[in-house]
DNA sequence: TAGGCCATCTGGTCCT
DNA sequence: AGGACCAGATGGCCTA
């Protein structure tokens, strides 16, 4: 639990036990003089804009010549309402805080498996994310080629896009000194397949950062030979630029929502009805819309089944991307 | 001190 | 009606 969590918990406990409303009806009209938006206690001004609003529309439907008020009477701010308003919304920022604690869960999740995960220095949520989508371009671009790519040109492709300090980070996490990195990311004019997989040779280098007991860069990679999904990379972000693969032929696996997974039929197709926990369905990247459509992804994306258990609970947090490794292959 | 990152509060919107 | 989700606003903390 962090120091501001904890502090900002005890600010909530203190706001849904003292009389802050109050306080704030009090101060509402130096914080909107303020900035002309709603202070810190929104709430309250909010409520009071809301109020301003009606009477406006009502003087409007008036023409300025009746003064006479129609329609609904305006609702009174007793302090029974205001009670039950303040209820309703102290329970609504504790659900957002849950919700956003849950999301923060699963970006640190996201971290674990990253293949630079460190305590010591955590990725920011964007680079969490930049570095997610890399990895997975990597990831893919090996499942495509079949080949290993070197290490640096697997560090150039996890650091497109990311801060120095991130690219230095990963590159130290994977044993590439990041002075090296550090002078190809000023050469790189044009990013492509040549760059991405160049035949630059290097030296393995002290990088001077936190090493996580990652090993080389080849135990980064999955040694899976199925289909790739690049595809649904390129169509998601837009690059790697020229990398085509020829499409995919294969079976499409079904839809997949986010919480389940698809069991077979006797005959070995997928059953849509029976979702089930512990069958990954890890490098199909199935994709179903929000509400069940299917995405354009759908079409795009080749479909490869591995029996293992993807889910979090089963393996420990700590594994990252070499453990992952060793996971798939055995 | 400015800027980046983050947690929280808030009101609006959509969905069940 | 109530919950989930979202984006804007705000203030705190940290670092260069």
């Amino acid at each position: 639990m962090t120091k501001t969590y904890t502090k900002a918990k005890e600010m909530a406990e203190l706001v849904g036990t003292q009389g802050w409303m109050d306080d704030a009806l009090n101060s509402k009209d130096e914080l909107k003089a303020e900035n002309g938006r709603p202070g810190p206690f929104g709430l309250v001004a909010g409520l009071n804009e809301e109020h301003d609003s009606i009477e406006e529309e009502e003087e409007e439907e008036d023409d300025g010549e009746k003064p006479k008020r129609r329609g609904p009477k305006k609702k009174k701010m007793t302090k029974a309402r205001l009670e039950r308003f303040r209820a309703r919304r102290v329970k609504a920022n504790a659900r957002e805080r849950t919700r956003m604690h849950g999301l923060n869960d699963a970006l640190d999740n996201l971290r674990r498996v990253m293949p630079c995960y460190s305590k010591t220095q955590k990725l920011s949520k964007i680079e969490t994310l930049r570095l997610a989508r890399n990895y997975i371009w990597a990831l893919s671009e090996v499942l495509e080629t079949g080949q290993t790519p070197e290490g640096k040109s697997f560090v150039e492709m996890l650091c497109k896009g990311l801060s120095q300090p991130t690219s230095n980070l990963v590159a130290g996490c994977l044993q590439l000194g990041p002075q090296t990195l550090f002078l190809e990311k000023h050469e790189e004019k044009t990013p492509g397949c040549e760059s991405a997989i160049s035949s630059h040779s290097f030296t393995y280098q002290s990088p001077g950062l936190p090493s996580p007991p990652y090993g080389s860069m080849e135990t980064h990679l999955l040694h899976l030979k199925p289909p790739a999904f690049k595809s649904l990379v390129d169509a998601s972000f837009g690059n790697p630029p020229d990398c085509t693969t020829p499409p995919y032929e294969g079976p499409l696996t079904p839809p997949l929502s986010i919480s389940g997974n698809f069991s077979l039929k006797q005959d070995g197709s997928p059953d849509l009805d029976k979702p089930y926990a512990f069958m990954a369905h890890y490098p199909s990247v199935s994709l179903a819309g929000a509400h069940g459509h299917p995405t354009h992804f759908q079409n795009a994306v080749p479909r490869y089944e591995i029996p293992i258990d993807m889910s979090y609970e089963s393996y420990p947090h700590h594994v990252a991307g070499p453990q992952l490794n060793a996971i798939f292959n055995e």
